[in-house]
Order: C-alpha cells, then sequence, then structure tokens
DNA sequence: TGACTCATGTCAGCATCCTGACACACAATG
DNA sequence: CATTGTGTGTCAGGATGCTGACATGAGTCA
C-alpha cells in the first residue's frame, strides 16, 4: 500500500503507444492530404459534414476536439475555398449550420478515399476479429477516462 | 475494383477513436499535471529522463514527437525552474546532454504516480489479457505506419 | 413583461509548435 | 589537408490553437 505506483516501460504504455500511434496516424493522413491541398483539420469538418450536414460551428468544434474559435478560422478557410457554405445571417438563434457545398462534397470523397487507404494500411497486421477488438478496447479506455470526473485518488 | 473505399461509421473508424482516446487521455493527464505546475509536455521530458538520463535536447525532440526548436522551448522551461540540467559548454561536440536535478527526480515521482494514476482509471474496465493484447495491437498499427513509407495507391 | 440560464458567434491577446535557414562539431573520404 | 555528410543547437518568422471576455438569440420561469 505504501508502495508509490509509476509510470512503468514508455515501450509498455499504453500511454505512450496511443501517442505514438495517433502521432503516426495524423503524420500518415497528413502526408496524403497535402497533396489534396487540405490540411487534417479540414478533412476532419468535411468528414463530420458528410457524416452529419448542418451542423453549427460549435458543433463541428465538438466533433473535431478543437474550440469554436479555432474551428471558426477552419472554416473561413473552407468557406473561402467553396468547399463548405453558411448562411450569413442565422434564420434561427445565432447558429449558421454549414453545409458541404459539391465541390466539398467532391474533395471529401477523394480524402476520404486516401484516408481510408491509410486506415486499412494502419490496420492490415490485425485480423477481422482482432480489429473490433481494437475498437471495443479504444472505447472502452476512452470512456474510462471521460465518463469519470471523480479520481479521489 | 470500381468501388470506392470511404471512411465509415465514425464511432467506429479506429483513427477516429485513437483521436478520441488520445484526447481523452491528453486532458485527464493536464488535469492532474497542472496543479503540480506541469505541463504535458514537461511531464513528458521529465519522464524520458527519468528512463534515460543525459540525454540531447534532439533526443528528446524525437521521444516526445515535436522539433528540435519547441523541446528546446520546453527544456529552457524546466531549467529555469530547477528540475534539470545541462552544461553550459558541451563536452564533445554540440550535444549537452540534460539531467534531472533531485528536484526534477522528486517532481517527476508525483507527477509519474498522477499519471499512472490516471493510466490505471483508463485500463480499468480491461482484464490483464485485454490489456496486454491492447499493446500489442497499438504496436502493430504504430508500425504498420511508420515502418511503411510507400503508399503506391 | 422581466430576470435568469444556456448555447452560440466573435474579438483580442497569448502560448505553443512548426518551417526555413544557418553555424558548429565530428566522422569518413579523397 | 580539404571535402562531404550527418547530427546538433539556435535564430527568425509564421501558422495554429487556446484562454478570457463580450454580445446576441432562445428557452424557462416568476
Amino acid at each position: 500500500m505504501s508502495q508509490v505506483e509509476r509510470v512503468g516501460d514508455l515501450a509498455e504504455s499504453v500511454g505512450y503507444l496511443l501517442k505514438q500511434a495517433a502521432t503516426a496516424l495524423h503524420a500518415s493522413m497528413d502526408a496524403v492530404l497535402r497533396p489534396q491541398g487540405l490540411t487534417v483539420s479540414q478533412y476532419s469538418v468535411l468528414e463530420l459534414l458528410g457524416h452529419e450536414p448542418e451542423q453549427s460551428n460549435a458543433g463541428l468544434a465538438r466533433g473535431a476536439f478543437v474550440t469554436r474559435q479555432s474551428m471558426n478560422e477552419v472554416l473561413r478557410g473552407l468557406q473561402d475555398r467553396g468547399l463548405v457554405a453558411r448562411p450569413d445571417v442565422a434564420e434561427r438563434g445565432r447558429a449558421r449550420p454549414t453545409h458541404l457545398t459539391p465541390a466539398g462534397q467532391a474533395a471529401l470523397e477523394n480524402a476520404s478515399a486516401a484516408v481510408a487507404r491509410v486506415e486499412k494500411r494502419m490496420l492490415s497486421p490485425l485480423s477481422t476479429t482482432e480489429h473490433t477488438e481494437l475498437i471495443a478496447r479504444l472505447i472502452a479506455c476512452r470512456d474510462a477516462l471521460t465518463g469519470d470526473g471523480a479520481p479521489t485518488g
């Protein structure tokens, strides 16, 4: 009980491995998206809008794990390039739901295909069962951290 | 063959889950490290030095997945607070190997214990076998991305 | 109607990290 | 000795994301 637990070998630390895997994925995504003229953040917005159109700036920020302010910058860039559009005035409230333009839809299809290939390469060493299990484990880890806010020692 | 593969349901995308888990972990680590006066980046350096002392600025940068320039900033902050030390002049070459001071060692022990508790909470839903498997899967995914640099379509 | 709460959008300032560039130290090679 | 290549430290500038603050619009309730 008096033994103080510490982070052990880094090569076997799930936290460190999580960081390594996420960094490697981000780098690989950047490598395939940059030739298409998209950053990872911009692709994330397109993908989010592809799955659920008419999302507000704040909603997209939550989906991409950034602040509203940062998302506003990303949206402005996409809007200037004509990949997304949002009304100048809000129909109701302050939220101005964003949606993909035809050009944005086309860009998303190319980008999503490229990212899917990256994901496929990342998962290539895993069997279908292992793939499914990995999803479940990641969900469990995520929920264990976000669902409970009271460490209490 | 003509069917274009795309990223599927985000809730089951390993990439998206990886990002979610890594973000949740980073936020949880920040929450326990900030009261101790440390950022996640600073903690990373202390942990790296605790596992392998006398590392150069460039070496630490590789270990923490940032550039040498960024790591230099972090090191300067830790040095000003007396948690790490490095010789003013290099004994050999340009590298000035950094090491933990006694104060840094103490800070590391507290921080590492706190982070270990966060990791433990994150892994609490997993059995020992599942924990071990998760490590292996993450390593496989990481290596699949970093080991091969030629997607070639 | 008015007060209160909540979510959203936006502005300003700051922190962090990056890219590009350059100089220095060492090893290998001729 | 001179040249080349690799690794390292550092400076300058810029891109990106964050915290803090404020105003607007909608819903709730007295």
